[in-house]
RNA sequence: GGUCUCGUAGCUCAAUUGGAUAGAGCAUCUGACUACGGAUCAGAAGGUUUGGGGUUCGAAUCCCUACGAGACCGCCA
């Protein structure tokens, strides 16, 4: 017991010293330099000299630039190198050898430091994450219209959301994953008129429609039909403009829409009802998808509540009112221009409502920042809102965050829903489900799964190849998706990390007892190639997190794998006969499967142990 | 009209945020399985980083300009 107990508070001190260390790897180096150019020019230090990696076709393992340092040393470039070099070597044990070339100082760090490193973590599953920051995040993601069913350009926000919101949690910080839930406004009101006048009483139990598509049906009838109306009066001599607001169908949205705000009974009813059957259906797709929330927003509920920050405003002297009552703010001084916060009818407007929202946001939880997965066509909408809260004196508005994303494009330009231009979200993790049945069947390598098993690995891998897919883009860049050319689950793909994950793991399981090794061990070039793939995932990680980037994620996870599928094909592991090398590449294989589950659950992406 | 993104191999994406000879995958071609899992590995071919100018030791990256693509600029959300 007393022994277990000490290993275990080893075990913990070990980990703990490890990320000390981990921390300060690069930081000496960088400490070492600035020493070199005290001690060797007795100069002024440079601030911060950068390190980066040195490039495989280099020998070394961390560059340092030496052309902007020049003038301290007053020496040429390669003598800089050599000096700086000849000191760090002298000056820390880790320094096992440099060279220069121009004015590149490559390091090579010792065999030791990187057995140690493997020594020390390999069997640690959560390598790489952070101790606890104190802060708070609140990522709102998702953030759906209630008249319409999700498409890819949501499935999009929903992963790089749910993506990002694990990889700040992995970084240390408190996360809590919001959803507004845009449940009111014209939009509905069109679903709910159509219905009314064409529905017959539909509902998703008798057509055996999902909730969100049978409403996001009578989304698509309305339009049809509201276009119809407007061609029919244009050719009866009415201006197309003047048309289409005189349409019946557009009046009696708005008439509905009225009646919804003045809490008519009836209207209420099938508002409710209506939406409840679209709740169904996202529920279904979210927990399809993986993805969860710890908070609902609802604009029924908040979108009331900016007017209050609007009047406060307005008193503060930050918005001005205009004679016919509308309320503006003034952002001609921050390069914007003048916005709309309040209607003269005093009916509140899309942005009101975020004000009012980010307020009930920071009252119940006080993060330290709000992130909005948005895509980038809201980045003017944002920069006003951030504007705005700052205006009000708002000391979370500096928290505000709007994470861009580029649009899910298709080749025939953007998704439109109201035109029926769409890749459905259901539609597409069916087809894709489908796929990944068809070449698993092929591949044949699935012997002793049960009927349900077979079917969670089909999703699991369909899944994996959409996640991976999405994810693997920069969310700032646009995508283009051809539904005629089908994800791909070769190469750089989410099936090939989930392979070779599989494929490790079918390693383990035969693999005998093993344990560490001693630290004069000498690696071979693949071996070390890993383990400092395996070393740079604290580095993806915090990138990742700063950059709120889950490519940066998605990358290394293919990097990791590639450089372990080398070692597996060019070096046994089992079959080594050599103990001290069967148990270093044991070791490196437990590390690898734990830091590819890892990244893999940073996507999102099931890590599935047979395939 | 104004503002803001973006433009890298045939296609889809990288490039450690200003560093070395711009890297991967797909597609094409060539090679490696009586196997520790071939959804793999090795190799070939593919580039004036949209064009032009500038900044400096050094530019895909920063500045200017032209062209091209997209988004936003509503008392819509």
């Amino acid at each position: 017991m007393i022994r277990w107990y000490t290993k275990l508070y080893q075990k913990n001190l070990i980990h703990l010293l490890n990320r000390l260390l981990l921390m300060s790897i690069e930081q000496e180096l960088i400490q070492g330099i600035q020493k070199a150019f005290k001690e060797v020019y007795n100069t002024d230090t440079p601030a911060a000299p950068v390190i980066e990696q040195t490039k495989r076709e280099f020998v070394g393992d961390y560059t340092f630039v030496v052309f902007p340092y020049l003038k301290l040393s007053k020496k040429k470039p390669e003598q800089t190198g050599n000096d700086i070099g000849e000191f760090l070597k002298k000056e820390l044990a880790f320094v096992s050898g440099f060279n220069v070339i121009k004015g590149f100082l490559n390091i090579e760090i010792g065999d030791s430091f990187w057995v140690k490193f493997l020594n020390d973590n390999y069997a640690l599953s959560d390598f790489g994450k952070s101790s606890a920051k104190n802060k708070k995040i609140m990522v709102e993601y998702s953030s759906p219209n209630t008249n319409k069913p999700l498409h890819l350009g949501h499935i999009r926000n929903n992963l790089l959301g749910y993506a990002v919101a694990e990889i700040l949690a992995y970084n240390g910080y408190e996360v809590i994953k919001a959803n507004l839930i845009n449940d009111r406004g014209i939009h509905i009101c069109k679903s709910m008129l159509a219905w009314m006048k064409f529905g017959n009483g539909e509902t998703p139990q008798s057509s055996g429609m999902k909730g969100d598509h049978l409403v996001g049906k009578y989304y698509v009838e309305f339009d049809k039909a509201y276009k119809a109306e407007i061609d029919q009066l244009v050719s009866g001599g009415m201006e197309k403009e003047h048309a289409e607001q005189e349409a019946p169908l557009i009046k009696g949205a708005k008439e509905l829409l009225l009646k919804w705000e003045q809490g008519d009974a009836e209207t209420l009813r099938i508002w409710k009802m209506m939406n409840g059957w679209v709740y169904e259906g996202f529920e279904l797709t979210y927990k399809r998808l993986g993805v969860n929330f710890d908070k609902f927003y609802y604009e029924s509920n908040t979108y009331l509540l900016g007017k209050k920050a609007v009047q406060e405003g307005l008193q503060q002297g930050a918005f001005y009112q205009k004679e016919d009552g509308s309320i503006w703010i003034d952002l001609t001084a921050d390069g914007l221009d003048h916005k709309l916060l309040q209607r003269s009818d005093g009916t509140s407007v899309y942005i009101t409502q975020d004000i009012g929202t980010a307020q009930m946001k920071y009252d119940e939880y006080k993060m330290d920042r709000s992130v909005y997965v948005v895509g980038n066509e809201q980045d003017y909408h944002f920069k006003v809102l951030q504007l705005i809260l700052k205006h009000l004196g708002k000391v979370y508005a500096y928290g505000v965050y709007h994470l861009s994303y580029g649009m899910v494009d298709l080749p025939s330009g953007k998704m439109k829903s109201r035109e029926g231009t769409v890749v459905d979200a259901d539609d597409l993790l069916d087809e894709l489900h489908h796929t990944s049945e068809k070449i698993t069947k092929e591949l044949g390598k699935t012997e002793g799964f049960t009927q349900e098993q077979l079917s969670e690995l089909y999703e699991q891998i369909g899944q994996g190849a959409l996640k991976y897919f999405l994810l693997k883009v920069d969310p700032k860049k646009r995508l283009l998706f051809d539904p005629k050319e089908s994800i791909d689950f070769q190469g750089n793909t989410g099936p090939f990390i989930q392979y070779t994950y599989a494929r490790i793991s079918s390693v383990m399981r035969s693999a005998p007892a093993y344990t560490v090794v001693p630290e004069s061990h000498s690696l071979l070039s693949e071996e070390k190639e890993l383990i400092y793939t395996l070393y740079r995932f604290n580095e993806a990680v915090e990138l990742a997190g700063k950059e709120m980037s889950p490519a940066v994620m998605a990358n290394y996870a293919y990097e990791l794998v590639k450089a372990y599928n080398k070692l597996y094909h060019e070096l046994t592991i089992l079959k080594e006969t050599d103990e001290q090398k069967r148990n270093l590449r044991l070791m490196l294989s437990a590390m690898t499967r734990n830091v590819v589950k890892t990244s893999l659950r940073l996507l999102g992406i099931a890590a599935p142990e047979k395939m």
